[in-house]
DNA sequence: TCCTTATTGAGACTGTGTCTTAATTATATC
DNA sequence: GATATAATTAAGACACAGTCTCAATAAGGA
């Protein structure tokens, strides 16, 4: 658990508030706007205890890389498979599916991770 | 499309269908066993092309590396969170869960990816 | 057998993430 | 406010998965 409060952390939890699912790359860059002098391990240590923590949710994406929530609340995500960009989604409970889940070489369920892909709002009105 | 029959890509693509979801590295390995000559940039390439043509599934995961699969039908998977290892599984179709989906920013949902995490059959019976 | 060109091997390169270590600095205590 | 100490940081090495380039090799048709 983190006990002091550093201008570094600061800014990385300030950076990743602003943003909507940054990666620790997206997060890297913004804080880097703002003050050059800090470091990447830095960036990537504070998130990856904030996650630890419980403060952020890190999201381990099929296909992307790691991206960093401050909705805390159980929900889903959509890849945009134009840009990339992640953003919420709203799902049903996933206990059916996983009920209905049969793991063909045997073994036992625990959990069910469910991601979607499809084009984000801007991506969805663009004329291609 | 591959036109010539080669030596490493046969060997490549009889490793994959003797093991089980392997990853380019486990491929990589198993070739080395019989070949130490042939070079990780021909295991790589042959299996992405193999995945290109449909020949093999490519399966991207969240929180693993990719792995190969000869079962080309659509199914689920499992990893394990003991050994990472990645098994079948058999579900319901997912059009219910696509269509309770509710973008919350807005954009179009395409696709739906669901993958289950628990314990292989092997580490299942392991007394922990 | 010879030629053409698909395929390969070697290794550079990229991106993402972790780890190590010496230097810095936030905070408690005086 | 000054000092001590231990948490935090910066820098960069490292690891891993995957891609790419390009000269060398070899498959298979003529």
């Amino acid at each position: 658990m983190r006990t002091r409060k550093t201008h570094q952390t600061e800014l990385v939890m300030q950076v990743v508030s602003a943003l909507d699912h940054p990666t620790a790359g997206d997060v890297l860059g913004a804080v880097h706007k703002e003050d050059p002098a800090i470091s990447r391990a830095t960036v990537f240590r504070v998130l990856a205890e904030a996650a630890e923590s419980g403060e952020l949710q890190r999201l381990v994406l099929a296909g992307s890389s790691d991206c960093f929530d401050v909705t805390l609340g159980r929900h889903a995500h959509m890849v945009c498979r134009c840009c990339g960009a992640v953003s919420d989604v709203v799902i049903d409970d996933t206990a059916a599916l996983e009920q209905g889940a049969v793991p063909v070489q045997g073994g036992r369920i625990d959990a069910c991770h469910v991601q979607f892909f499809g084009l984000c709002p801007t991506c969805n009105q663009e004329p291609n």
